[in-house]
DNA sequence: TCAAATCCTGACCGCTCTGTCAAGTTTTTT
DNA sequence: AAAAAACTTGACAGAGCGGTCAGGATTTGA
């Protein structure tokens, strides 16, 4: 299980830009030295982010990048499904679709019908996608003061499946 | 955020196995067919749980692979980690550990000290070390005959951080 | 109008991950 | 012994990811 350097870099990115007052806007430049990044790699985050409408460009001398809403407004779940469209947790259903991701060859996946993992996997799933819509920008910020936050953004928003602990 | 090949596979393989009574070796072949992946996939997966100490081989004809340990004493957890070193999960201290992997180019990371970040992603860490640190093998198999077992695996184990949620 | 600052885009290179191949070893059976 | 069934190992090819490069377009300011 992992994390991709798009997913962690360019939330670092979009963070940045909060930190800045509306319509100010911040040129790559600036972000890039700040993270310790190249430019190039700064505006392809950038860019992503900006396909997905979470912050806009403004050309030419003293042009740069903007949020396009305030970070009150920009979930933690949208920049991450913005940076990386096949993330884990971005499966609508707990059907088919999670097993398409790994196949195998048979005609239909052997798991299909009786699968131990998929349940699993989709309860992470359910619980990572709840956390993640439930945690914006300015959340982080204030973490970023020592303002923690985090206790209630990770509490199991809902019941998942069915208790049946029976003994060993 | 991504589930990698390996794990999902040799999860499978390895619950394919706990099918079986315990010293019945199960031959490559036959879980290969039952998975439909290749013999020489199936392979090296199962050689990374061999050398996690999780199966063992036995050579020649009717040989194959068992499990060392029975179904309910065979975490979830060491599974994963057997299948990914490096899973986003197994980091062993909420400090520096997380932000190696990102670095970016300063002398220092930028967010050592004022990270809005990484106290999200070792929340999270720590959750899903502990759900998969309760699930054992047995419970997947039980799951796979419909008796659900997960409400209870995914519940917090632990106060992860001081709440203090202000207004907007 | 020209230079500078800035964003835009697609191609590209290297590395890691995925999955296969090939040659070899061990054990059983006949 | 020889053949067959099985595991062992390392090398390797293709695809995808991470990050860079090069050339272009837009806007501002002198």
């Amino acid at each position: 299980m992992k994390i991709t350097a798009q997913e962690e870099y360019g939330l670092r990115c979009i963070l940045q830009l909060a930190h800045y007052p509306p319509g100010e806007p911040v040129s790559v430049t600036e972000i890039a030295e700040k993270e310790g990044l190249s430019t190039d790699y700064v505006t392809k985050l950038l860019v992503l982010l900006r396909r997905a409408g979470l912050v806009e460009s403004i050309r030419g001398v003293n042009g740069g990048y903007t949020l396009t809403k305030s970070p009150e407004n920009i979930l933690m779940i949208d920049v991450l499904q913005a940076l990386d469209e096949d993330s884990f947790f971005y499966h609508e259903t707990g059907g088919s679709d999670l097993c398409r991701q790994f196949p195998g060859k048979l005609e239909e996946c052997t798991h299909v019908k009786q699968c131990g993992i998929r349940p699993v996997w989709y309860s992470l799933m359910q619980y990572i996608y709840s956390v993640f819509s439930h945690i914006t920008l300015a959340h982080l910020m204030r973490e970023e003061k020592g303002k923690e936050f985090l206790n209630k953004a990770m509490e199991p928003q809902q019941e998942l499946i069915q208790i049946s602990e029976g003994s060993g």
